[in-house]
Formats: structure tokens, sequence, C-alpha cells
DNA sequence: GTCGCACTTCAAGTAGACTTGAAGTCAAGG
DNA sequence: CCTTGACTTCAAGTCTACTTGAAGTGCGAC
């Protein structure tokens, strides 16, 4: 009943290479998974997951921040430490999306107006200094 | 009246290396200051155009995305031309958000619960193969 | 058997975004 | 005058995230 899928069609479901998902493998980002006669096979999560993995990268997420997010053990983790994790993560993505609607209202606001220059926005004042979410 | 900023001043005010202001104006991103004695001067505009590269970069866009957001020259499109950019940008951030909120679910979803696992919540379904915002 | 194709490993190459280093210039202060 | 420190240019180095290439393996079809 285990789909078990081989490296070629796990890239075709997901849009990636498969040397990307290779290469995933080795970052630490994906579990090495089974072997049939050296080749790999997979199960339907690594699908979800990798979907997950792109979603994250889209965010503008590093690998490193993705893998802090994915592969740390979850049943490992006290229930504490796992929710540290998450709220730090809950706070950059909070800032994340506060700052796009922030650009989405320029943009609104430059659209239908004749002189707006995007680059004097006063709401910028204040996202100053931050560094890029890949780090 | 101008205030008049040397390059190390504007790289205090940003929070960028000086050698990355450069790497902005070699990469057209940042229009050629005036010089005085062969030194780059800048204006307190300068800041907030820099900050909104920064900005649009810890959106995970990329260098060549945001001079084509800000190195257009308004005023020399027709207002038509202008809505299409502003619009597919507008479509791009939409996107980025409605991402960015699916990940805030499934990590508050997850904050709490013993049993989830990241990588297989539903919604990531729709997601799949679509490439990160940085091409 | 042998063709073709998808797979394997490992090393090297690439693109983007900066940083670093070398060598020199300029203005102010002691 | 000499030093100091921030500036200048230009070339080369670095890091991340992959991709590409070479050389070989496994398996089903003809």
């Amino acid at each position: 009943m285990k789909p078990s899928l081989s490296i070629g069609e796990v890239a075709a479901a997901t849009g990636l290479r498969t040397s990307a998902i290779r290469y995933y493998e080795d970052a630490g980002i994906l579990p090495k998974p089974e072997r049939v006669s050296g080749k790999r096979r997979y199960n339907g999560d690594t699908i979800d997951r990798i979907t997950l993995i792109r979603f994250c990268r889209r965010l503008g997420m590093n690998l490193k921040d993705v893998r802090g997010l994915l592969a740390t053990p979850r049943g490992s983790l006290a229930k504490d430490q796992w929710r540290r994790l998450v709220d730090g993560r809950l706070e950059e993505i909070g800032a994340l999306i506060t700052a796009a609607r922030g650009v989405e209202r320029i943009l609104r606001e430059s659209r239908d107006c004749d002189c707006v220059t995007l680059a004097s926005c006063s709401f910028l004042v204040d996202e100053r200094a931050k560094p890029p979410v890949r780090s």
C-alpha cells in the first residue's frame, strides 16, 4: 500500500531536479530514504516535506533556517523547547507578513497616483537596518 | 539644507557595509551620487531607497526583481504600463502573504499539539512545485 | 546479449550577492 | 610634515544553493 516512489517521480511531483533532491538529502534536510538495489525509494510523505521546504524557501528562508524548522526531532524535544522554537518562527513570520502588507500598501497607493515615489514612503522608516530573512 | 551624507554615514544609518552600498551602485540599483573631491555624497532619500531595497530582499526578492520594482523610470512610463507592473507585484506579494499565513497557521496548530508532523499538512498540497520567489 | 534509460557517486562548475584585500587619495589634527 | 582615518578603485575571494559532467550500475525490452 505504500506508494514507494523513485527519485524521478518525486522530482516530477515536486518540480525539483533529481539533483536538488539528492542535495537536500546531503544537506540533512531530507531524511535518507530506503534503498532498493542501490536506488532511493520514497513514500508520499517526502513530497509533502519537499513542498514545505520549497514553501519556506519561497518565503525567503535559507536551508539552515528550514532545517531548524523541519529537521528538529519533534518527539525528542521537551514541550516548552518546541514552543520556544515555534514562537521564534511565528514572530519572524508575523514580521514578514506585516512587512509584506506594507509593501502591498505602497504599491496600491502608487498604482493610481501620479506623484508617489516608491523609495520615499514613510512606513519604511521602521524597516531600516533589518537583515534579510536569508541571514 | 540638504543633509549630504558620506557613504559611511549611510552605511551606519542602514546597517549595510560600505562595500554593499558601492555594490548596489554598480548593480544599477542605487543611482550614482554626487562626488565631492572624489568622494560619494548622498542625500537622505538614499537611506529610504536602501531601506526599501533591504525590505524587498527580506521578502525574498533578488536584486534584479528589486531593480525592476525600483529603477523603472516612473515618469517615463505610460499609466497603464505602470499599472501592469504594479499589478504584477501586487499579485506576487499577495501570494507571498497567503503563503506566509499558511505557515503561520501550521505553526500555531503545531505549537500546542503533540501529534502534528509539519511535513504532512494538507494546506501545503496547493503549494507544490512553485519556484522560490528569488527566481 | 545489448540497447536504452533511469538511476548511482563524486567532483567540479555556476550564479547571485556581497566581502575582502591591496594600493592609493584626501582632509584634518598634532 | 606626518599620521590617522575614512574614503577611492579594482580584482579576487567567499558563501549558498544548486547544476553539470564523468563514469559506472541495474533492469526491462527487443
